[in-house]
DNA sequence: CGGTACTTTCAATCATTTTTGAAAACCAAT
DNA sequence: ATTGGTTTTCAAAAATGATTGAAAGTACCG
């Protein structure tokens, strides 16, 4: 395979990953397109290279540096600006659990713990599976941002040395627990 | 806050929360609804009460038992169908996790292993930074995968058990490592 | 200043996804 | 085998989301 296809085939890849996680399929492609390009680019050079518009780039390129995941660069002498991605992929995964919980998981949290807030003299089955399944929800949503919050702070080996620990526990004792 | 209110709330939270990570608006409105109500529910009960057509109603619930969050009921003496969630979270999290790494991890890992084929005669420092990004792409994604797996096997406890561990790790020598 | 080289904005357009609704298929009871 | 209640399908319409392109904005330079 040539280098172009398999960037192309690469950049394609990230942006129906990101398309199926709610994330516009062109932001990802820029994302993809800087990661793989060892030098910064203009936003001319992203227009070309993913048959975009000035003004799509422009958009992307705010919404990534807005996620934390691409950052401006300003060349001396030179007027255009260049942009570049964080390259540690480590990192652009902690940046991402860092924005989405920010965005998405503590919003949820918050409608979950007002919606627990129900008149308690309506003493129906109805409220009761209710809050039920409203409190068992934000148990497991608290769960998951609180593993989040710890992976977004954790160093990388510490959290990798932690997860093969737990996946060799995992196979010892497979079916048995 | 009345309960009819309360459930109105936690809908539109539980479906904008599924926007923003690409499931179906109305889908996840329907298990929303279907999460809160201690009785199963015909498709009439649901289009009535999100307002949704009966194709609608009838195309999401199918792609929520595809998902296997949701499972139709014949109720005897009646011609038709009821449909209930899976009203275990920790179970409705391990599906949907099993789901998503099957329909768009496994994908993306198999890109990723295709697109480190480059023809090695290209040793240009963009073939070097290409083929590096993708191998520490490959790297973390592989480790979410297996994540991922070792979470949708275990046993809720013990999975909650060793979150606590990690957590406490982490507090306790926190800003040092 | 005024010109040049860019970046940003945003209303209009285009593309994709979702929803509808009516027709077809289904299926149990007569 | 016909009826009536029900589910399923799917082409067309509506809604939503993404993209364009041109005009407005900005900043640097002589």
């Amino acid at each position: 395979m040539q280098l172009a296809e398999a960037k192309e085939k690469f950049i394609q890849a990230w942006g129906a990953l990101g398309s199926n996680w709610g994330i516009n399929r062109t932001m990802a492609q820029v994302h993809a397109l800087l990661l793989v390009s060892p030098e910064s680019l203009s936003a001319e050079a992203i227009m070309d290279a993913l048959n975009i518009s000035r003004g799509n780039a422009n958009m992307n390129l705010r919404a990534l540096i807005d996620w934390g995941l691409v950052q401006k660069e300003h060349k001396s002498g030179e007027r255009r600006e260049y942009f570049y991605a964080e390259k540690d992929i480590w990192q652009v995964a902690q940046q991402v659990m860092l924005e989405r919980r920010k965005r998405e998981l503590k919003p949820v949290l918050k409608v979950l713990e007002e919606v627990k807030e129900i008149d308690p003299k309506e003493e129906t089955p109805e409220t009761k599976a209710f809050l039920e399944s409203v409190s068992n929800l934000s148990t497991i949503v608290g769960q998951a941002d609180k593993f989040l919050d710890i992976a977004t702070r954790a160093e990388r080996g510490w959290f990798l040395n932690t997860l093969i620990r737990m996946f060799a526990r995992t196979m010892k004792s497979d079916s048995k627990e």
